[in-house]
DNA sequence: TTGGATTATGCAATCGATTGCAGAATAGTC
DNA sequence: GACTATTCTGCAATCGATTGCATAATCCAA
C-alpha cells in the first residue's frame, strides 16, 4: 500500500494543475477541460497507474460511497442471499457494503451502527428484526438515511422491504387445511421480532377464519436449537393431539424435525411441518421441507434501491415494499390420516 | 449524516486548539496534555456527542482500519463462518472487514481488489482458490499486505491458512477402507483450485498406498449442480462398479446424493459417500453426511491474526498455518455389502 | 533570582482530492 | 479592430483529524 500515485504526481508529470487533472479524470467535469488535455492527462494517469484515493475524495465530497448493512448473523442462511442482492445493486453504482453482525443484541447493534457512522457510511440497511425503534427515530431526526429489511416498525419513518409474511402463513394454513388438518401448532420466533409478531398474528386470525384449532409455542431464537428445545418441552408435556406444525422459519422447522424424531413421531405421516423462507438446502432435508419461499436476494436489491433513491429525492416518503412469497410444496406435508 | 460535530467544534467550545482536543481524546497522546484539560475536553466532547471522523483520520494517518476480504461466494455456506471468524478478531481491534464476492471469476476478482485498494484497505484476506498468482506476486512487490486462506499458492510470498486437506482425504479413505471398500471415485473440484489439486493428489497417493482402485471425476465448480451433472454423466456411461465416493466438498457430495438417487442407487447401502467441510446442515441431509470437519471460523481468526501481525513486524516470513481437520462419521458411509 | 528543564498548548503543514472563483487565452461578432 | 462571449486552466480553500515544531508558562534547584 506504499508509494501510491497521487493526483499531484500526475499533475506534475503532465505539467498542469492538480485541479485540471481532477476535472479531466471525472466524466462529470471533463467537458470543462480541453479535449486534447484530457487525452494527454488520461494517458499519463494510466501510464503511472494512478488510482483515486477514495478516502481523500470522500472527505472532500462528504460521501464515502459505503453503505452499512446490519444483520443478526451471517451464518443464518437467509442473509447471504440478501447481502448479495444488496451488493448486486450497489457495486455497479460505485458503492460498497460494510456488513456487521449484531447477534440479536440491541446493545452491540448500537455500538456497531455507531462505528459504521464514524466510518461515514452514506446510509444503513437494517435487517435486524428486533427493537431499537427509539434509536431509529433518533437517527431519522439526525438525518441518517436508512432502509429496513425483513422487519416492520410501524413507528419508524424509514422505508421498509419485507416479504409478504401474512400471505405466506395464510398459504401454509390453507394448504394444510386442504389436506384435512384441523389441529395446529405454530412454532413462533422470539416475540421481540416484528416478523414473529406478524406471523403469529396471521396464524391466529387464519385459524379462526377457517375454524381450526391453533396453538402457539414461543421460542427464544430463530435457530434449530431453540426450535427443538421448545418443541421438546411441549411434547414432553403430553399435549392434546395435533397433526400440523407451521414454523416461524425453516430453522425452527428443522428443530421440530429433530424433536419429532426423538419423540418417535414421523413427519409427514404423523405430523405435517411447514417452514418459512425456503432457505438453501431445505430441499435436501429429510423429508424435503414444504416451506414458504421468500425472495431474499430481491429484498436486498430492493432495499439498496430504496436507499440510494433517498440520496436523490431529498424528501422521500417512507415507502413500504412487500414482495410476494409462494408456497413450495415438498414432502413434509401430507394428507391427514 | 448531517451536522456532525467536529474536533474544531469541540475546540471552540473548550476554548482550546483542535490539536489539543485531538491529543486529549487519543489515549496514546493524552499524557501530553494537562490532566485537568483532558477531563474538561472529554466532558465537552461527550456532551456535544463528538464522534471522530474515521475517513479524515485515515487520510492523515494513512490507515483505514479496514481489511478487504475476497471470497468466491458468500452463499457457499463455508464462508459465513470464515467471515465471522475474521470479524471476531478484527472488530475488537478497531478494524472492519469489507467483503467482496468474486464468483470464481479471476477478472472480477482483480476489479474488486482494485476497488478495495482504492478504498485504502490496510490489507487483504484472500479466500478464492483459483489462479491469479501473478497478480498476487505483483501485489507483494508493491508492498500490499495480504493473507491467503483456504488456498495454497507455492509461488506466492504471503502467509497461508488452510485446513489439513491431505489428512482429511486420508482419514476419509482409511475409514472407507476399514469398511471394506476397494473401488473408489473421487469427485474432484475444478482443477484451477489449489485445494482441488491437493485433495485429488492425496486421493491418488492414498489409493496406491492402500492398494485400492481409485478413479477421479472432474467437476466444473464446487456446487451441487456441478456434482450432480458430473456424476450423472459418469453413471450414464455404465461404469465399472464402485462402492465409495470421496467428494471434493459437501456440495459435490450432495450433488452425488441426487445423482445416485435418480439412478436408483441407495446411499449408503449401494454406495458410501464422504463429503468435505462439514458445512452447516450436513447432519440434516438424507442420509446424514459423513464428512471431514474443517474449522472455518478458526481459519478466519487465524488469517486475521496473521494479517494484523504483518503490520507490526515489518518483515514477516510467509508462514504456513495448517489447521487440523477431523472425520465426522454419520450415516452416508456403511460396510461394503 | 536566575537559568535550565519540564510541561502544556498553539501554530501550521499535511494527507489527496474537489471545486468556486478569477483571470488568461482564444473565439466569435459586428 | 474592438469588444463581448466562451473556453480553459490555475489558485487556493476546504473536508476533519494528526503531529512536528515552536513557544509560553511553570517548576525546580542552586
Amino acid at each position: 500500500m506504499r508509494n501510491r500515485v497521487t493526483l499531484a504526481d500526475v499533475a506534475k508529470i503532465a505539467g498542469v494543475n492538480p485541479g485540471t487533472v481532477s476535472r479531466s479524470l471525472n466524466p462529470q467535469t471533463e467537458n470543462q477541460v480541453n479535449k486534447e488535455t484530457v487525452r494527454k492527462i488520461r494517458k499519463i494517469a494510466k501510464e503511472l497507474g494512478y488510482t483515486p484515493n477514495t478516502v481523500a475524495r470522500g472527505l472532500r465530497t462528504r460521501k464515502s460511497l459505503t453503505i452499512g448493512v446490519v444483520i443478526p448473523d451471517l451464518t443464518n442462511p437467509i442473509f447471504p442471499p440478501l447481502v448479495r442482492g444488496v451488493d448486486s445493486y450497489l457495486l455497479p453504482r460505485g458503492y460498497s457494503a460494510l456488513i456487521v453482525n449484531s447477534d440479536g443484541n440491541v446493545d452491540t447493534e448500537l455500538v456497531l451502527i455507531n462505528s459504521l457512522m464514524e466510518r461515514q457510511v452514506d446510509g444503513l440497511i437494517i435487517a435486524t428484526g428486533h427493537g431499537g425503534d427509539e434509536m431509529l427515530k433518533d437517527f431519522h431526526t439526525r438525518g441518517v438515511y436508512a432502509v429496513m429489511v425483513n422487519r416492520e416498525s410501524p413507528g419508524v419513518p424509514y422505508p421498509t422491504v419485507t416479504g409478504d409474511d401474512g400471505a405466506g402463513i395464510s398459504a401454509a394454513i390453507e394448504h394444510l387445511a386442504a389436506l384435512g388438518h384441523t389441529e395446529y401448532i405454530h412454532l413462533a420466533g422470539p416475540s421481540d421480532s416484528s416478523t414473529s409478531k406478524i406471523r403469529a398474528h396471521t396464524f391466529t386470525i387464519e385459524c379462526k377464519r377457517l375454524g381450526l384449532n391453533g396453538k402457539i409455542i414461543k421460542t427464544t431464537a430463530y435457530s434449530i436449537e431453540a426450535g427443538q428445545t421448545a418443541m421438546d418441552k411441549f411434547l414432553d408435556h403430553k399435549p392434546s393431539p395435533f397433526t400440523a406444525i407451521v414454523a416461524g422459519n425453516d430453522l425452527l422447522a428443522l428443530g421440530a424435525y429433530h424433536s419429532l424424531r426423538t419423540h418417535g413421531l414421523n413427519c409427514p405421516d404423523d405430523v405435517s411441518v411447514i417452514g418459512f423462507n425456503n432457505m438453501p438446502f431445505t430441499n435436501d432435508f429429510q423429508p424435503p421441507m414444504t416451506t414458504v419461499n421468500v425472495p431474499h436476494f430481491d429484498m436486498g436489491v430492493e432495499a439498496a434501491r430504496l436507499l440510494l433513491s433517498q440520496f436523490e429525492d431529498e424528501e422521500s416518503a417512507p415507502v413500504k415494499v412487500t414482495l410476494p412469497v409462494s408456497l413450495i410444496i415438498r414432502e413434509s406435508t401430507a394428507l391427514k390420516k
